[in-house]
DNA sequence: TATTCGATCCAT
DNA sequence: TGGATCGAATAC
């Protein structure tokens, strides 16, 4: 059932692709709505070792290894959830991180979820704030975008939306591949997250 | 079994 | 710039 999408059967090695076909799409969970403004791509297994998948399957990662369309989700730093969308055939490990988006739908809602936001575009402009936004939880882990079964639903881009011009940077926090530039964001949006260059902790 | 440290966020 | 905070991954 459900909608199929081209990009849920593109290889894993097209991943970055894949992320930059998704900016511009909606996920909606819960009464709110976001545009997609900026992703990561992660390839799999032993591709990228920057990936969570890199190592092979674990108790986390497992449902990297799935099919496509699925969120893998993951706590970090003990208290934040950031979730990605499988990409690729199963076994494949590739996979998406949602990292921005701009609240389209649900705004008073959003704006009671994350009062720490001081603007609009600030409400779900990081991974984790995206999640909470959304009010998603680590039940979403293994739960499908695509056919309406899990919490949150992923949806095109409204006919004749222009999504504008698509900037590639390296990506955010990781302390592998830093000379990878897979995170992609849209030119000029101001729902973007911040970029700081990795800081490892002090002893 | 013990230790390390992260695909972050927020206040300073 | 650093602290919060905890579980997965790695070291032992």
């Amino acid at each position: 059932m459900g909608v199929r999408y081209s990009w849920l059967d593109a290889p894993a090695s097209a991943v970055a692709d894949t992320a930059k076909t998704l900016l511009g799409w909606r996920l909606s969970a819960n009464g709110v709505a976001v545009r997609l403004t900026e992703v990561e791509a992660y390839s799999g297994l032993g591709a990228d070792p920057a990936s969570h998948a890199h190592r092979g399957p674990t108790n986390r990662n497992q449902v990297m290894f799935g099919p496509a369309g699925f969120l893998y989700v993951y706590q970090i730093y003990g208290m934040h959830l950031c979730a990605n969308v499988v990409c690729g055939s199963p076994g494949e490990a590739a996979a998406v991180l949602l990292r921005a988006g701009a609240v389209v739908d649900g705004l008073e809602t959003a704006r009671q979820r994350r009062p720490a936001a001081r603007t609009a575009h600030d409400l779900a402009a990081g991974p984790a704030k995206l999640m909470q936004v959304l009010a998603l939880d680590r039940s979403a882990n293994g739960t499908s975008v695509v056919d309406g079964t899990g919490p949150a639903t992923l949806t095109p881009p409204p006919d004749g939306e222009k999504v504008g011009d698509i900037v590639a940077g390296p990506r955010v926090g990781v302390t592998a591949a830093h000379d990878v530039p897979w995170r992609f964001w849209i030119a000029g949006d101001p729902a973007v997250s911040s970029y700081r260059r990795h800081t490892r902790r002090r002893r």
